[in-house]
RNA sequence: GCGCGAUUAGCUCAGGGGGAGAGCACUACCUUGACACGGUAGGGGUCAUUGGUUCAAAUCCAAUAUCGCGCACCA
């Protein structure tokens, strides 16, 4: 037995628990040679941070929940494995890159292809493990042994796999297309990563003059947010059944753009909503994507007039070489100048900014790679539609659902260098193109050169893999087998932003690749708010840094905190001071534990029992031993027992809030508060004190059990220094507390009973609270026992007698059945007990005659109400049997306290 | 515009058809031999509003208001 430290400090301690884990592989307890073959593996895998990411709030909550779970797996026996690993974030590790080597005042085409990709690894060697080392921070327990990387060989096998399936199956196209595109990033992206949002714009209404009026009009008058684009404009277009322009479409009216001086047609198109505006819209098909549609259905010419930079382009005539902010200003000038601009307006409207960078993004026409993904999405939405993937909180599916069925194709392509390379080779010499397995360098037709397409893929293509590619596929077979026993994975625990990018596609890959989905559950927790409830954001400086909490509150401190504030809800609005009282908490735990153990080691030096040895026996003989049990400890383990149930019972719907709070309950409110005190009363017994000693390390064990996966850390250490009753070298691998084991210690006697000795304490501190009478004063109580039950009672209270006494600092304490109050006590009524508390020559009864006036006034409005309730006759006919029997007893119950009550006051005061 | 969430004590939030709860904060007392990051006892709420269902509504339904989120946007 090793004794501990009077302070708990986490910040030594952590380290050291978690290198013990680490350095014995308990994170696989397969691997560490636990017995655990027969359960159904539980794996996990994590959602793979940034490389270029520090631990943030959302993961601190994520990688808490996510350990709770796989720890309470392991320790029940299943096989686990939680895979950890990080993904290499294209964009978002390419921006930290070139901002390092802008201060070098270099960029990457200074340096070149190959050079960039090397210092982006380079990058990755020395700032990529910054997360890793916060999860360890955490406690998290992942097999870091097999951590994964999204370019690893094996990972980048798998990327170029389904590639190259996909390729093969027309599943994946090469097309000419207006896409997303941040000038800033000059890459394309996916219609999800775009960000919108509402602005207050400018509404500019322009005159567009007609080449040749029609019947007396002589220009056309259309509002566009963004008038620099009309320097591209092929088109104007109106509903094609506008009344106000039929003759302008009958006469095949043309328009003559301004500072363009082009001839462009007017022509109609369903998509213009004549409701809106003028009813007229200018029609850029290079850059608007409704426009690029209406574009192809008149066959307008489509002018690009941005270059890659969202700089103006020779197409854009004397504008050529402005930036977009530019061009509008100079745009909007020009037209005015000649008379083109009617109206301007505010117009609140939503724009799009890239949601790595904030750019604002310019839809661009250009080549790019896709996937088709309706196909792939129908298999997606059966899995959920049918259980075999559920969400919690189920509602989560309505947003996964809503995004599978109006699925649209997928932009992977991207103009970047750091990602997977898209494995298609051209040929320079004839028109042969290829998806490749493996690099070639002479054309197969031809033999000429080949050259490899220079985008790489989204980030998001390589991490719809991560469950199955992190498992070993397509090696075949399976390294390790792993995919066969460990896959699908259990839960997947995310934030609900990457349901979209991340999740959905996941459950479409793994279905098309490995015909299983990549996991049961899908647990979606709630966003962290800050304490206003704004979303945490580096450009509000609103963050909190997860590091920062670790050392003010402790690891375990910190998770507590935060699976406290876990509810079903979508925001948690964080609240710091909850992180408080869970380091309280856990100082609570250390203090319970140090009592524990300072009774153990004074019973050892007595020579009561004089090893450690033959303490671990202690462990279980209370069970062993009932007869030894008093009423109090059966209470406890009672109460254990309902503990351990209900934490057993709450498991799946992952409410970690609930669970928490009924551990916090249990072992602040039940264990310390009245089993320890009622505890030293036991241990000053000798007949009680081998007894009173085994359970208290027999519920502090179990205790410790179900509180580790939340505290892993304080929860290690103290089960490491007591006799607990595991051959286990450590909590982490030891048993799950057994809840049908424990179900036979269910005692709803005993319960009853220590909720007599609660009532009887709780009214003689209250007495005294009321009447100032210092807490040394020793007080005289007596307790009349009634009803069906007072000859237990009144044994049962008795045999507390010794514990009473203490508890309560009263001098003489008699139970009896009927027993006379004594001359000037206070009265106390609770349940079928009758308390006395005697106050001679202590207080002042006027005021106590004042108090018993206000609770007959209370008691008789309540009476009141449950006898109108039993009157009614709806009520009695139509309500469960049950219910009236309650009611009709707490009518009962009331109309005796009131009875009791009534006559305590008719009594003349003396 | 469509969809989702929230509205309960000063604050952060549980709960959920039949007694309004926790933690923090507040008040009083207690330096009791595990713990002042503690103990004991208290004060404090028309459960957003309106209507409906029901014997019974904080709880279920509908509408409204306010706040937040997501999707789609009409230039």
């Amino acid at each position: 037995m090793q004794e501990l430290p009077k302070q708990y400090d986490p910040s030594t301690l952590e380290e050291q628990l978690f290198k013990l884990w680490e350095e014995a592989g308990y994170f696989d307890r397969k691997v560490a040679g636990f017995a655990c073959e027969e359960l159904a593996p539980y794996t996990v895998v994590i959602p793979p941070p940034n490389v270029t990411g520090v631990l943030h709030m959302g993961h601190a909550l994520n990688n808490t929940l996510q350990d709770i779970l796989v720890r309470t797996a392991r320790m029940k026996g299943h096989p686990t494995r939680w895979i950890a690993g990080t993904d290499h974030a294209g964009i978002a590790t390419q921006n930290k890159v070139e901002q390092m080597l802008a201060s070098k005042k270099l960029n990457r085409f200074d340096v070149g292809r190959d050079a960039f990709v090397e210092a982006c690894w380079q990058w990755r060697s020395e700032y990529g493990s910054t997360i890793i080392e916060q999860l360890k921070a955490m406690g998290c327990s992942c097999d870091y042994e097999r951590e994964q990387f999204t370019m690893d060989p094996a990972y980048a096998e798998a990327v170029r796999k389904v590639f190259v399936e996909w390729y093969n199956k027309e599943l994946i196209y090469r097309g000419y297309r207006i896409i997303n595109w941040c000038p800033r990033c000059t890459t394309a992206l996916a219609d999800d990563e775009v960000e919108h949002r509402d602005e207050l714009g400018t509404l500019w209404h322009l005159r567009y003059p007609l080449v040749e009026p029609v019947d007396g009009v002589e220009y056309l008058v259309v509002a566009t947010t963004r008038p620099e684009t009309m320097l591209g404009d092929t088109g104007v277009a109106v509903h094609p059944t506008d009344k106000r322009y039929l003759k302008l479409l009958n006469a095949e009216a043309a328009v003559m753009l301004p500072l363009m001086n082009r001839k462009i047609p007017l022509f109609g198109d369903d998509y213009v909503d004549p409701a809106f505006g003028t009813g007229v819209v200018k029609v850029t098909p290079a850059h608007d994507p409704n426009d690029f549609d209406m574009g192809q259905r008149q066959n307008l010419e489509q002018i690009n007039i941005f270059d890659e930079h969202a700089v103006v382009t020779e197409a854009g005539g004397s504008f050529a070489g402005m930036t977009r902010e530019q061009a509008r200003e100079a745009v909007v000038q020009s037209l005015d100048k000649l008379g083109f601009l009617e109206k301007v307006e505010e117009h609140q409207h939503a724009v799009g900014h890239c949601y790595r960078c904030d750019t604002t993004l310019e839809p661009w026409l250009s080549e790019q790679w896709f996937v088709a993904m309706q196909k792939l999405a129908a298999p997606a939405i059966e899995v959920v539609k049918s259980g075999k993937v559920t969400f919690y909180p189920k509602r989560w599916e309505n947003t996964y659902f809503h995004w599978m069925e109006n699925i649209r194709d997928w932009c992977i392509s991207r103009q970047l260098w750091w990602g997977h390379r898209i494995p298609v080779f051209y040929c320079t010499v004839c028109a042969w193109t290829d998806a490749l397995d493996e690099d070639l360098f002479a054309c197969p037709q031809c033999g000429g050169a080949l050259k490899q397409d220079e985008d790489v893929l989204d980030t998001w293509f390589s991490s719809q893999l991560w469950p199955f590619a992190t498992m070993g596929w397509p090696s075949a077979p399976y390294a390790d087998d792993e995919l066969a026993s460990y896959y699908p994975t259990q839960v997947l625990s995310t934030a609900r932003d990457i349901i979209f990018l991340w999740v959905a596609r996941m459950v479409l890959s793994s279905l098309y690749f490995v015909d299983k989905v990549p996991f049961y559950d899908v647990l979606i927790h709630p966003t962290v708010l800050d304490r206003f409830g704004n979303i945490m954001s580096k450009s509000r400086g609103n963050g909190i840094d997860p590091v920062e909490l670790i050392s003010n509150y402790g690891a375990d401190g910190m998770r507590f905190g935060l699976a406290l504030q876990v509810t079903g809800n979508q925001d948690l609005k964080f609240n710091e001071e909850k992180l408080l009282g869970s380091r309280n908490f856990a100082t609570k735990i250390w203090n319970a534990s140090r009592f524990v153990l300072m009774q153990l080691e004074e019973l050892g030096a007595e020579g009561k029992e004089s090893s450690a040895q033959s303490m671990k026996s202690l462990h279980n003989c209370i069970k062993a031993d009932q007869s030894q049990a008093t009423t109090a400890d059966r209470w406890i383990l009672s109460r254990l027992a309902h503990l351990t149930e209900a934490l057993n019972n709450s498991e799946t719907t992952y409410d970690f809030g609930a669970r928490a709070r009924l551990l916090q309950r249990f072992f602040w409110n039940e264990f310390c508060d009245w089993y320890i005190e009622i505890s030293k009363s036991q241990l000053a017994d000798d007949a009680l004190r081998t007894s009173t000693m085994q359970n208290l390390i027999y519920v502090l064990d179990n205790a410790l059990r179900l509180l580790h996966p939340y505290m892993p850390f304080i929860t290690e250490k103290i089960w490491q220094s007591i006799p607990h009753g595991s051959t286990r070298p450590s909590l982490m691998v030891a048993e799950w507390p057994c809840a049908k084991t424990l179900a036979d210690l269910v005692d709803d006697v005993a319960e009853m009973h220590i909720e007599l000795l609660i009532a009887v304490v709780g009214t003689v501190r209250s007495v005294r609270a009321r009447y100032g009478i210092s807490p040394r004063q020793e007080l005289s109580v007596a307790v009349s026992t009634g009803g069906a039950l007072a000859t237990e009672h009144t044994a049962s209270l008795s045999a507390m007698e010794a514990t009473i006494i203490k508890l309560g600092n009263i001098d003489s304490f008699t139970a009896a059945p009927g027993a006379t109050k004594p001359d000037n006590a206070s009265i106390a009524v609770v349940d079928e007990l009758e308390i006395y508390v005697e106050l001679e020559g202590l207080v002042d009864f006027a005021a106590e005659r004042e108090r018993l006036l206000k609770e007959q006034t209370k008691l008789t409005q309540e009476l009141l109400k449950l006898e109108k309730k039993l009157a009614n006759e709806g009520f009695i006919s139509k309500a469960a049997p049950d219910i009236i029997e309650k009611t009709k007893n707490d009518a009962l119950e009331v109309s005796s306290a009131l009875a009791r009550i009534t006559a305590q006051l008719e009594v003349p005061s003396a």
